[in-house]
DNA sequence: AACAGCAACAACCGCAAATCG
DNA sequence: CCGATTTGCGGTTGTTGCTGT
């Protein structure tokens, strides 16, 4: 069993000049052939595993010294997405850099930059949480041109915001399955989005349309983010859908990109963790809805397959939301 | 000038895989 | 084949220096 420095009564800590250079002396010398033996030859008061560390993460003599660059960072940015935390892996392909640097480099400044940029830097993929919706619903509730709110056009609004917040949250479960975590649909909908369940009930008119729109190859969440320049298009992604789904009369246009500039929505928007499908999220406490729905709609179903009574509602949207989730369900 | 907060980096620890006898 | 030892990897912690108050 191997024994920690400190129990052996070697040095631990910051290595000084005077110590690097006997390492660096007896690696010219003798090579390291055997760490463990490698202290005793350099008559260096450190374990052999430290010697490795030090060697091969500052005095070796092929480290390319300096900040990573531009360029760097972009193959950094796209070998994690492909290979995840293998940092040695993505060490390879950057000679002179390593797998310790470049970890640190992700965990101190690649992870928030792409954070910040709405990014999951797990999943490389835009955080699309539904409660991100919340801060948009009452401006899609409240962008009728018109001073005059006519009952149908309040309603129009708020069918459109229900359609919204379907949108993302079929981009939610996708994110989720892909990302490997089983979402059950018989999981009642607080699971996945405590506050927006009685958003998505006021609606209940068929969105086909929306599902058009989804079902473009435009949506696939991956190829609408740039992992180059951090920039995510949830715009252009959610755009085809809106095309279909939002009456130009007394509506904002969501071409214009009025809404999208105003609504603060992917610009310097604080995005929040990704929701967990995991049953200890089911809790009641979690910060109010503050969307007010209609009377008839504000009794949210709350058995155990309400998600299955929202989702597969209509017959028109029953056969698109198997398709989505056979789809996403079968991805890898 | 002193202090707190933060970011960046170096180094350590624990675990697992590989190697050795 | 098996147990012990060594090596490599990834996560985490500790230290240092910078910046703002």
């Amino acid at each position: 069993m191997e024994r920690t420095a400190e129990e052996n009564g070697l040095k631990k800590g910051p290595w000084t000049p005077e110590e690097d250079q006997k390492l660096v002396d007896c690696i010219q010398k003798y090579g390291h052939g055997s760490w463990k033996e490698l202290p005793k030859l350099a008559g260096l008061n450190r374990c052999g595993k430290s010697c490795r560390l030090r060697w091969t993460n500052y005095l070796r003599p092929d480290i390319k010294r300096g900040a990573i660059t531009d360029e760097e960072e972009r193959v950094i940015i796209d070998l994690h997405a492909e290979l995840g935390n293998k940092w040695s892996a993505i060490a390879s392909y950057l000679p002179g850099r390593t797998d310790n640097e470049i970890k640190n480099f992700w965990n101190t400044r690649l992870k928030k930059k792409l954070l910040r940029n709405g990014i999951d830097p797990d999943t490389h993929m835009p955080r699309t949480h539904l409660d991100t919706l919340l801060p948009v619903l009452p401006q899609l509730l409240s962008c009728n041109s018109s001073r005059t709110h006519t009952w149908e056009s309040v309603v129009r609004s708020q069918e459109n915001a229900a359609r919204l917040a379907k949108l993302l949250l079929v981009g939610n479960i996708l994110q989720l399955l892909k990302s490997g975590t089983t979402v059950s649909p018989h999981l009642p909908m607080e699971t996945i989005s405590p506050s927006l369940g009685s958003a998505l009930v006021m609606s209940r008119t068929p969105w086909d349309s929306l599902m058009m729109g989804l079902q473009s190859e435009r949506f696939t969440p991956k190829a609408e983010f740039d992992t180059l320049t951090c920039q995510p298009s949830f715009k252009d992604a959610l755009r085809p859908a809106f095309q279909n789904t939002m009456e130009t009369d007394n509506m904002m246009d969501i071409n214009s990109n009025k809404f999208w500039e105003s609504s603060n929505m992917y610009t310097d928007f604080e995005v929040p963790d990704l929701v967990s499908a995991s049953p200890v999220c089911l809790s009641t406490d979690q910060e109010p809805n503050n969307f007010t729905s209609p009377d008839e709609f504000s009794n949210p179903p709350t058995t155990s397959n309400a998600m299955e009574d929202i989702l597969m509602d209509d017959e028109a949207s029953n056969y698109y939301w198997k398709q989505v989730l056979d789809q996403a369900t079968l991805s890898p």
